[in-house]
DNA sequence: TACCGGGGTTAACAAAGGTTAATAAATCCA
DNA sequence: TGGATTTATTAACCTTTGTTAACCCCGGTA
């Protein structure tokens, strides 16, 4: 029995009242994936609508923008969730790429077949509600901080939140993540630097 | 029976092949809301768990950065829904105020009652759903305009999806959504009247 | 009519980010 | 180990945005 089938069944019986033993339907549906790094979950223009929970690894979701160099739309590692959203919501092929920057093993679900054992097991919903809730107050997270701080406000945002991902994944997609360039990061990385020793000398 | 009821009632039939007559259970903990215009819907400390369809009008959601002057997380109109995140995805008090630019006109239900209908009813279940995916999906649409847009496209991606909207609402609005202040706005519309007169010419 | 306030534009200057290129440091791999 | 590639930093220069303040327009109203 893998560790992600045994935490998610500790979720859904602290969501729904579910019992382990009774999970049987929902698992029957799930396997085991294995990516190594470097290596592509979904391409570009794929129609697929997978949803996976990662227990190891990082995978970057992005895309090339019209100047030429790509975007980071976001970064998930373990404890998340990582779904093809294009075809999930939308039903439409991904115009995303998504990547594993390191190896990355994760407990993946076909949103179709969930949606088939959901007819019949109706008291599985928390679970998939969760998920929804989950995604949604990512994606919610992202756009508040493109709102509401400055790219130097967000970089210190993500380290203090996610110290230990920041430093497995190189800066440079870092950057495209906080919607800068490589170039600005550092620079951002300097400043703070300048003002930390700064703070230093004045106490 | 209110336009928005005889829609959504529309919605839940396409959905899920629930009849009309078989809402009422629904409908029974809706109730219309009207707001008149700059009246606040969700004040800023709050802690609600509601969620609206609305008719008619406009709302902005919005809160103060660190500079003083305040964000605008997102407009919502006749069509879409609002919710109150902080809420309903984190039982936590909204860190934003939700406000209405033009008289509004909703259609609201309780999260909490929703959530006791849909235990006795699951056949509803997907119009939750539903509402959750559009949020998400609305959600990473914002996300991705920061990502892979510059100021001036997602200017130029609202105006193409949302021309109507666009021009009922205060420049300054617009400009704190997109990012960037209401003088620079100002500049990147001046810059496109340029190229647009620049590209007449050369016909 | 005169006054007032909100919203939009413009100008001037400062700050920050983009671009390009050179260099240094780290990593990979033969 | 040595050479090649990738990544990070720095500098120089340019563009864009932020900030502040002045100004105009318009609508409401005393």
């Amino acid at each position: 029995m893998s560790f992600s089938i045994s935490l998610l069944q500790e979720l859904l019986q602290e969501l729904s009242g579910v019992l382990p033993a009774d999970t049987a339907p929902l698992f029957a549906i799930t396997r085991m994936v294995k990516l190594e790094e470097g290596e592509a979950y979904i391409r570009e223009g794929e129609l697929t609508r997978k949803l996976a929970y990662i227990e190891k690894g990082i995978i970057r979701a992005y895309a090339e923008k019209s100047s030429g160099d790509d975007g980071t739309l976001f970064l998930r590692w373990e404890g998340q969730l990582i779904a093809s959203h294009d075809g999930i919501i939308q039903r439409q092929p991904s115009r995303f790429i998504y990547r594993a920057l390191e190896p990355v093993t994760m407990l993946e679900i076909d949103y179709d077949k969930l949606e088939e054992v959901l007819k019949v097991h109706p008291e599985f919903e928390p679970l998939r509600n969760y998920f929804l809730m989950k995604m949604l107050g990512e994606a919610l997270e992202g756009l508040e901080g493109f709102v509401f701080l400055t790219p130097e406000e967000r970089y210190l945002r993500l380290l203090d939140s996610k110290w230990g991902v920041v430093n497995r994944v190189p800066d440079k997609y870092i950057a495209s993540m906080l919607g800068v360039t490589p170039v600005s990061l550092s620079r951002i990385r300097k400043r703070l630097h300048a003002r930390g020793r700064k703070n230093e000398a004045g106490n």
